[in-house]
This record gives C-alpha cells, structure tokens and sequence, in this order.
DNA sequence: ATGTCTTTGTGAACGCGTGCACAAAGATGG
DNA sequence: CCATCTTTGTGCACGCGTTCACAAAGACAT
C-alpha cells in the first residue's frame, strides 16, 4: 500500500475523515464498474461487498458528503459516481509531470490508468541528456534544466518521483520552489517538504518486508502449533492446502475477529539460529 | 503509499501492533544509512528526525521488541539493525515470483532493492507463450502454465502480481492454491483471499485521487482566504498560480448535520460546469 | 560515592476510526 | 390511506494509535 501522508496530523479536511478520502476512490471503481453495465442504483451492502469494506463504514462515508440515498433503494450509481468524482477533483484536469524515467518511470508512463481519470501526463523529465528528446509513450522526455519552465507552463501542481533515491529530495525541492503542492513518491527515502506539500509514497521494499514479518509469524505460530501437537507429521509441506487445518490459536478476545492463521509457511529453513552481530554495551 | 491490507482488523500480533510493523522498515532503512556510515549509537531524537516520525513513537515502537536501549547514550545501531532485520524476517531468504512481466512486472524484476533485504527473485510468470524463455532481469521468463510447479519447486510463499485487472483474481486464486500465503497486488482490483492469506495493494490511481482531493482542497481554501481577505496580497501560500479558478462551493455544513444538500455546486463557471447526469428520484 | 545530566521506557489522556444496532425514511402493495 | 418491508443515516461504545510528560535508569564528572 502506498501510504503515508507527511506532516498534517489528520486534519479533518473540510469535514472528510482522511480514512474516507482514502476509500472513495475505491467506491468510485466500483461504482464506475456498476454503471458501465447499467446498473441504476445499488445497495450500501452490495457497494460494500464489491469494495471489499463494511457496509456501516461505507454508509458513514458516504453521510460525510452528504445524503445521497433513498431508504428502501439504495443509492443512485450515476449520480454517486459525479458526487464522489466531484469531491475527489475528478471533474477538472490534473496535469502530471514524472520525473526519472528509467524503469519505473517508462513504465508509469505507459500507464493507462493514468489518464482514465482526470490525470494527463504533462511531460517526462529525466537528467539523463542521452534521453532528452526521445519518446516514451509518446511523450517527449524532457532534459531536467527546463523543470522549471516545464511546471509553470503547464500549470502542473502534481508531481511524481521515480528517480534514485539520492536525487529525490533535490528533485521534490525543484518541484516544490517550481510551484508543485503534491508528490507521489517512489523512491526509497524520506521526503522533506514545507507546510502546505503533500507527499505520498510507494515503497515495494516496505511492503514486502512488512509481508515478510506477517509470513513469520504465520510459519512461527504454525510451528508452535505443530509441535505442541507432538511432532506432526507434516512437516515439509508448502503446497498442500493453504487454510486447511488452519488452527485459530483461538486467541479468546471476543470482539477481534482475530484471523491468525495456519498454513504451510514456505520455507521450512532450519538456519535461523543466527546470533547477534553486536551485543548492546 | 502502498496501503491496505485485508482483513485481519489489526489483530496485535505477537504483541507487535500493525502500525508500529509497518514503521520498523523505515527505521531499519534509517539505521542500515547510519550503519554504513559507522555510526555507532543513536539516540531516539535523531533516528526519529531522520524516519520522519515522533521520538515518542519511535520510543514506543522499540519498547514493543524489548529494551534495548542504553539511557543517557541511545541504542546501538548495528544491535538494533539486527533485532529488527530479526522482527521483521529479513535474517532468512523469501524468494518471491512475480506474476505478468509486463511493463511494471519487468520494472519491478529490474528493480534492485529487492535483492537487497533477504528478497529473491525465484521466478518471472507471465501468460504470454511469446515470453517464454526471454530473459527479463537475467531472469528467464516462464509460462503461467507451470505457475503451481514452479511455487512449489521453489518453496515460495510471497507472490506478486503485475497482470492487468482482469487476470488478478484468477492468478491469485492459483497462487494461494499453490501456496503462496502473502500477496503483494499492483492490479487496480480488490482480491479476495482466505483467511490466512495476507494482501497488500499498491494503487497508484488511488494515491493520485487522495493527491487530488487535497489539491483540490488546497486550491479552494486559497481562494476562500484570497477573497475574504479582500484581495489580499498574501495569495502566494506556497504555489501561487496553482488552479487559480476552482471555487469549491463551500458547503458549509458543520459536522453531520447533512442538512443543506440544496446549495447547488457552486461553480458558475462555464466550461466546467457539468451537470450531474441522474438526479437521485 | 555522590551528584548531575542525558535519554529511555511508559503511564495516562485523548482523538480517530470502526462496527453494532436501531430508529426513521421512504418504497411498495393492498 | 394504511401496513409492511427494505435500506439508509447515525448515535454510541470500544479499541487502536498518537502524543505528552515524567520517573527511573544509567553515563559521566568530581
Ligand atoms: N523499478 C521498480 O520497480 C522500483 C520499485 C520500487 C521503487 N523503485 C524506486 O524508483 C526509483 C526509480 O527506479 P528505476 O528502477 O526506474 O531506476 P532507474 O535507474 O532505471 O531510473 C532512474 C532514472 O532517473 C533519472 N535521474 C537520475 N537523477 C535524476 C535527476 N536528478 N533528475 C531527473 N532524473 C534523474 C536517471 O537518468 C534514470 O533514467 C528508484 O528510487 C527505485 O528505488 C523502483
Ligand atoms: N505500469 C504501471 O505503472 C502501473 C501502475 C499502477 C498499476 N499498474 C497495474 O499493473 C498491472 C500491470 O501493468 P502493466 O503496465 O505492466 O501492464 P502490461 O499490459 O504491460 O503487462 C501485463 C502483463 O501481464 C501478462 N498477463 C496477462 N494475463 C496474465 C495471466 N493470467 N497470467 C500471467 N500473466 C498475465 C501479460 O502477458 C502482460 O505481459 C495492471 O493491472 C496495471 O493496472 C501498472
């Protein structure tokens, strides 16, 4: 997940709680799915279900922009799809420019969902003078001199960041001198920006190792499990059946639906008995 | 950020919370950074400054994996580097398969800081025969047709997804099949998974609305300050010119109230003046 | 040994987010 | 017009996460 706002402590933002804002572009996916089959209204239940979240959550979401139900129906798909694309600014034009395009960047760049909703890709910069004039989708890159002049023709207030990690901050400053007020931040590093920039990050690295922490502990717990059954005899799966003999430490807790779990942790390496490289004093 | 995982509502685990879980990497990039740079203890001041949260925090997060640090002197980072790498997993080897080498799955198989914490790449899937065998990454590409062989063969219990929308369902379907137990989803879809199976998504789209809705935001309060101040001259917050002509109609309601939904939107500009398309009854 | 100074570890308060549960609103049928 | 049924909108309670503030722990100097 791409998370992480910089600075700003939750400021409930003209009455919106952020956990919302970071819902409805979910809403709107599927309602958009829902109208292009035609679908005229749809319950906070269905909605729900196909958005992955509670229908009490999504209700009270949606009571944030204001009452756009009908009780006994449900809500209007085509009207909620404008009032969700309205509040999000979907209804007006965000020019983006991408800066470092390697990898990443090509490939953000030839990202088609970029300019399904409102966002257009307004330029390619990159440092390198070897890639100054070529084209990757399309688009022209653009030698990293004119990011300046680039920002304020095209009036770009949003800006990407795909470039290695040590030239991503003196790149965000550039952006943010040049005018930029929002970044979407690839790179491996933390973004030191003034009041009023919003940043947001995507870190794969951190969301793996966030993953891996979960997939220990569900190889750990499995084992704990497994041995305390006495030496089970299943010891070097992986394939076989994911949950099947899934053991809910049936933690006791009432309200948490808990959700441990079993299954096979992958590896079933025996080296981890490694010892600390340095004792603390 | 990558955010969003499914289920589990943030079931403590082992005592760790999520959120803390989700810190831990930026701390370990922060301290692997003072680490190369031989520095051989930190206090909870400094680290906190360079991860770009709350020395509060940052205390607390630590307290969850034991003491260890010294008072009156800080932690040691290389001890801490370790304890951490050890939290989170990253002592032992995941080997991970990405699935649809597209031009975001071949990014990511490029992608350096996999390899770096622990993370391999095992394999490259993709569904297209004229792939097969092409190296991508120095890695071979190999046929989705094997998908459950491969998992299996190489003991793989972290899978990525890089196909189009579509496919993302199906694909992570064969992957839990098989296996696989943590997921890692680049495709705009919700996935559903059995208990047991961890999903987390990275979104570029959403973040880009999140970014928009603040935009938006931003833009509009400008305006508001701008004319209440009376032409004032202090319009240059931080970007000045920045979509100058947005007129967010100010809805005004206070907290709940829901009341005035009349109002209509207040823009009385021309061009953009769209008009929902259903009216709700 | 004693005092001072730095920094940790954490108790406690607070606010946000979530989900339950239900009254009210409105549709639908007779 | 009334009864019934569906579904919204939200009051409320609870738990997680954040932050403040401070006592205790230990380093260091004298
Ligand atoms: N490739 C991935 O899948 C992936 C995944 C996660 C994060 N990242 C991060 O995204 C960033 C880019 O990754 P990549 O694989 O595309 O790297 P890359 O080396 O392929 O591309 C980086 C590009 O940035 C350009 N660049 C360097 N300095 C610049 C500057 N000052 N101004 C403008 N452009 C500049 C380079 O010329 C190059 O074209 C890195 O920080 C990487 O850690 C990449
Ligand atoms: N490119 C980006 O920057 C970007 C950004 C955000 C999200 N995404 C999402 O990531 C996904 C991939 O994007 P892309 O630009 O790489 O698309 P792409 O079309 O370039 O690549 C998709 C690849 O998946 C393969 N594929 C299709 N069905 C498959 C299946 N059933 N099993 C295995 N492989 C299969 C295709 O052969 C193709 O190689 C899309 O869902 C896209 O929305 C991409």
């Amino acid at each position: 997940m791409a998370t992480g706002r910089t600075h700003r402590p939750a400021t409930r933002s003209r009455g919106i709680p952020e956990a919302t804002v970071a819902r409805l572009p979910l809403y709107l996916r599927a309602l958009t799915g829902l109208s292009e089959r035609s679908v005229p209204t749809v319950s906070s239940e269905e909605l729900a279900a196909a958005a992955g979240v509670n229908s009490a959550k999504l209700r009270k979401d949606f009571s944030y922009l204001g009452s756009y139900g009908t009780r006994g129906v449900g809500y209007d798909v085509e009207y909620l799809v404008y009032q969700i694309s309205r509040e999000l600014g979907l209804t007006q034009d965000w020019p983006v420019v991408i800066v470092g395009i390697g990898n990443l960047g090509a490939a953000l760049a030839n990202y088609g969902g970029f300019a399904s909703r409102g966002f257009r890709v307004a330029a390619l910069i990159d440092a390198d003078p070897a890639m100054a004039g070529k084209p990757v989708a399309g688009i022209p890159v653009q030698h990293s001199d004119d990011l300046e002049r680039i920002i304020a023709d095209n009036g770009v207030s949003i800006g990407v960041i795909a470039t290695p990690a040590g030239a991503a901050q003196p790149v965000c400053d550039r952006l943010v001198a040049a005018g930029v007020t929002s970044i979407l931040n690839f790179a491996p590093t933390v973004l030191t920006v003034p009041d009023g920039v919003d940043v947001r990050k995507v870190d794969l690295s951190i969301e793996l190792q966030i993953l891996a922490f979960h997939e220990q502990r569900k190889a750990g717990e499995a084992i704990e499990a497994g041995e305390a059954a006495e030496a089970a005899a299943e010891a070097d799966v992986v394939a076989v059946a994911v949950a099947a003999k899934r053991r809910a430490p049936a933690d006791g807790s009432g309200s948490g639906s808990a959700g441990g779990s079993g299954s096979s942790g992958g590896n079933g390496k025996g080296s981890d008995g490694d010892v600390p490289a340095v004792m603390p004093a």
